[in-house]
DNA sequence: TATTGTTATACTCTATAACTATA
DNA sequence: TATAGTTATAGAGTATAACAATA
């Protein structure tokens, strides 16, 4: 149930005097709020739930389709380097690329100048997920934000960027 | 390792020139991060790193410390109110409320006129750790968002707000 | 019959340390 | 000795459905 559907029943509750009304929920929102790390949290699991519907139950999960599309991005990218910029732990990349590599989705190449690194790059059953997946990704993300215009977008994006340490403007 | 230092260390590898170059994880960041999604994510993981530093080992982790404060500003908040508004399942909200109440960290009162409903409030042993550790949350909030003015942090307090569904301006 | 919360189960994800292979 | 990745293990969190109590 969402949280605009709580409060509404919650304030019409049976015609009796609720414990807490919308005005003081409103107020609390307001309090916590004021962190914006929290809220970062909170948008964080509003896109995730966005993308959960349009993913489940399909080839692939939210964080493979990411892992894969950036290999696309990046053929030959180290698999610790993918790990790092994803923020993945090493051991939870090299499960998820095992699992990828058994279905055939991306191939590990071991380069010939450092035989400890290991190269990733898709299997043309790879790409086809990517381009398969890529346009449920992109529905998702303009359900998610249609809050928002593009001036706010692109705002937004910058200073994630900024929070992220990745380059921006 | 973080991201910079597994690229610089992969630049200068052995003297070798690597597969992946710093500026190819440049270029590919740049395409990735077209995704205010992908991005949010990835700032969320950020502030997650910094919290867990300073919160692992402690009394209560950070989720728990989030549920003590929404009840600290919200005293008699419905249980699952609060579950939907932090976007915890009910079912996981049960197993956090029973071990905070088992901690004597906060109460759960059933109200007489609906006594279907739970209502939380926080005992003094609760207050105390909701004073305990809201300054290190706050610290934390410093050191991630350092990279932002206030302008920018107001900014993006409000365009997150916006894709939350939260009250904004 | 709808609401509120709990239980049970299975699954994913994560953190951590110890390990192998290569440089 | 340092780097790159793997294995093993234990714990936290989540989704889902079935359940009980109350309205």
């Amino acid at each position: 149930m969402s949280i605009k559907k709580a409060i509404s029943q919650d304030i019409s509750l049976d015609g009796v005097k609720p414990a807490v009304t919308k005005e003081q929920i409103v107020e609390s929102i307001s309090t916590i709020e004021k962190s914006a790390g929290f809220l970062i949290r909170i948008a964080e699991l509003t896109v995730f739930e966005e993308l959960y519907k349009r993913f489940k139950g399909g080839e692939v999960s939210i964080g493979e389709f990411t892992v894969l599309r950036a290999i696309g991005l990046n053929p030959n990218l180290r698999q610790g380097v993918l790990a790092d910029a994803l923020h993945i732990k090493w051991p939870s990349m090299t499960k998820m690329v095992n699992s990828l590599e058994l279905r055939r989705l991306l191939k590990r190449v071991v380069p010939l100048h450092n035989r400890r690194s290991i190269e990733l790059v898709l299997t043309p059953e790879g790409e086809a997920v990517v381009a398969e997946y890529a346009p449920e990704f992109k529905n998702a993300e303009t359900e998610i934000f249609t809050t928002l215009d593009d001036e706010e977008y692109l705002q937004l994006e910058n200073l994630l960027r900024k929070v992220a340490g990745w380059p921006h403007k």
